[in-house]
DNA sequence: TCACAAATGCTCATTTTGAGCATAAAGGGA
DNA sequence: TCCCTTTATGCTCAAAATGAGCATTTGTGA
């Protein structure tokens, strides 16, 4: 049995949390659109892939990632095409496998032309803290609506409209944050994405509704975003993305930031209590417009034993 | 930027609910230890992961898969070694994908020498419907607490001590059945796995505890254990395993094997019921050995609109 | 000195769990 | 035929968790 060779590159999604929304590391590239800090695998040097990721990126980004967790991978025929500075895909195929990094806030920006950017600038419809995303109503529901209509049998139409109302939450149904890849997908198989333009290169009338990213890596940003929107409900992430003392403030702001809408404090804070994930310092912030507020610290061991637990997200509004 | 080739792999952890316990399909090898079903990925032929997984398991086991998600993807050098049959690590490098595919029970045993063995055979440590395992008491426990006396620091016999309590529960801490994966891996560091020895080409004290499998697909299908115990929970997967109609009881039987312990029947039903996930068809279910049950169905369109849930898991005892 | 803005503290009605008791209905054997 | 055993189903009750919102503190800045 033989086995073709491929071509394997590894994708980092780092993230961290801004001070008013989360934030992904991306190469700009010029007149390009920007991309996802990628590297290749090197069997001959790397005995794992996360050894593999973590050594590229501290060469080319000079940090060091701390969490890091294996998204998925991505291995679709025509998804790597438009990366130019990579080999053509005619001959290998390049399958890339994509990672969560997670770094505290304070992590210093890479020096090596890497940028902090924000989330819901390439993914504007999925920020509802402020209530819900203007462009929903304005283009994004519309547009599917004549994607729906567009269906050339019944059969087809209702399998529209299920899908739609599902992931976008249309005729009163619930918007589920975790399915940020969903919408996504839908997005892109509805023609509404400049990607999805781009890739059948052909010029489709969607007005550019959102920032795009070479090849796949918008894709690749938005699994990242549902697993991390999951995972926070049942592993403590988010303390990845502190520092080593904040505010709970802050801490639901973050919070706030990854699930894309508002808590209830009080009961977020009730809640984060009977958890034991957190401890006050007795040191106290000021100046934060208001009573100052003690400086809390996580404390890892609690990780250990027990069962499986995040953070409680109680919506509010 | 160029790329180093590396050949890729695509594993299959097929599953089905057994009578007694779930199951996954392994290919007996003789002499040799029983593997996962495993086919290359040629980039030339298969549009996608998926497409190429698909073929190549109705070709050689002659049946369709229904429901399948990548898993993960395995990458470590030296895990490959012990596949006799395919080509040598020192050139190419092998990394495999892993899929999870679930089927009906009422699937068909594949003629292509393919068999259905019991979960538990593999991690007889995982199965507490009867209450806790013998095996974990009499062997594993002990064994645990000699590896971590032998730790060479105080600070690593610390470290080895959270970790095996954590995992395993020691010391009255609670057993979190989703850590499958991280069982199997501290028996295996701990060199109380066969493939430990194995791999380091070392006879190991340790008696065979449970059965072995080729290269790393033990650990694979400790992750597809893992994710499936964890999905169970918030998506209704579990009904990918059933037939058209069933009973409740029997339902209960699949999700207690998954989960690998027993859960509260009365409240089972409750949570269920609330899911809105079954309807009942009126059709009754004579000869259960009591009164005769009715034959339920799972609803579809239920997942379509609404919040992702699974089915609720009221552990009992 | 006095509002204001945040941070915290508490209460209360609802829901959701966790446990168990009670009743119903077939099949087997005395 | 009539219990008795066995499995299916129904229901109740206390405890815990949630969802909402009012009330109190305590620095800051006008």
């Amino acid at each position: 049995m033989s086995i073709p060779p491929v071509a394997v590159g590894l994708n980092a999604v780092v993230m961290a949390a801004g001070l008013e929304a989360p934030q992904v590391l991306v190469v700009p590239r010029g007149s390009n659109e920007p991309a996802l800090p990628f590297g290749p695998f090197d069997p001959a040097r790397h005995r794992t892939f996360e050894i593999g990721l973590r050594e590229w990126v501290s060469e080319q980004a000079h940090f060091q990632l701390g969490y890091v967790e294996q998204l998925y991978t991505f291995g679709d025929r025509g998804r790597e095409a438009p990366l130019a500075d990579l080999p053509s895909s005619d001959e290998a195929r390049i399958i890339s496998i994509g990672y969560l990094a997670l770094t505290p806030e304070a992590a210093d920006l890479p020096s090596g032309g890497g940028e902090w950017h924000n989330w819901y600038h390439y993914f504007p419809w999925e920020d509802w803290r402020a209530g819900k995303p203007a462009i929903l109503e304005g283009q994004i529901e519309p547009a599917l609506r004549r994607w729906i209509d567009e269906a050339e049998t019944d059969g087809r139409r209702a399998a529209r409209r299920d899908r739609a109302r599902s992931t976008f939450g249309l005729d009163g149904r619930a918007w589920n944050e975790e399915r940020c890849l969903d919408r996504y997908e839908l997005l892109y198989s509805s023609g509404l994405i400049a990607e999805a333009a781009r890739d059948r290169k052909e010029a489709q009338g969607m007005p550019p509704v959102s920032r795009s990213m070479a090849s796949d890596h918008r894709r690749i940003v938005a699994t990242a975003i549902s697993r991390l929107r999951g995972k926070i409900k049942y592993r403590p992430v988010v303390f990845e993305l502190m520092p080593d003392t904040f505010t709970l403030s802050r801490l639901q702001q973050v919070v706030e930031g990854i699930v894309g809408f508002p808590l209830h404090k009080q009961n977020f804070r009730r809640a984060l209590d009977r958890t034991g994930f957190v401890e006050g310092t007795g040191r106290m912030l000021a100046r934060t417009g208001g009573r100052p507020a003690e400086l809390f610290r996580y404390r890892r061991e609690v990780l250990r034993d027990g069962q499986a637990t995040g953070i409680a997200i109680p919506r509010s509004r």
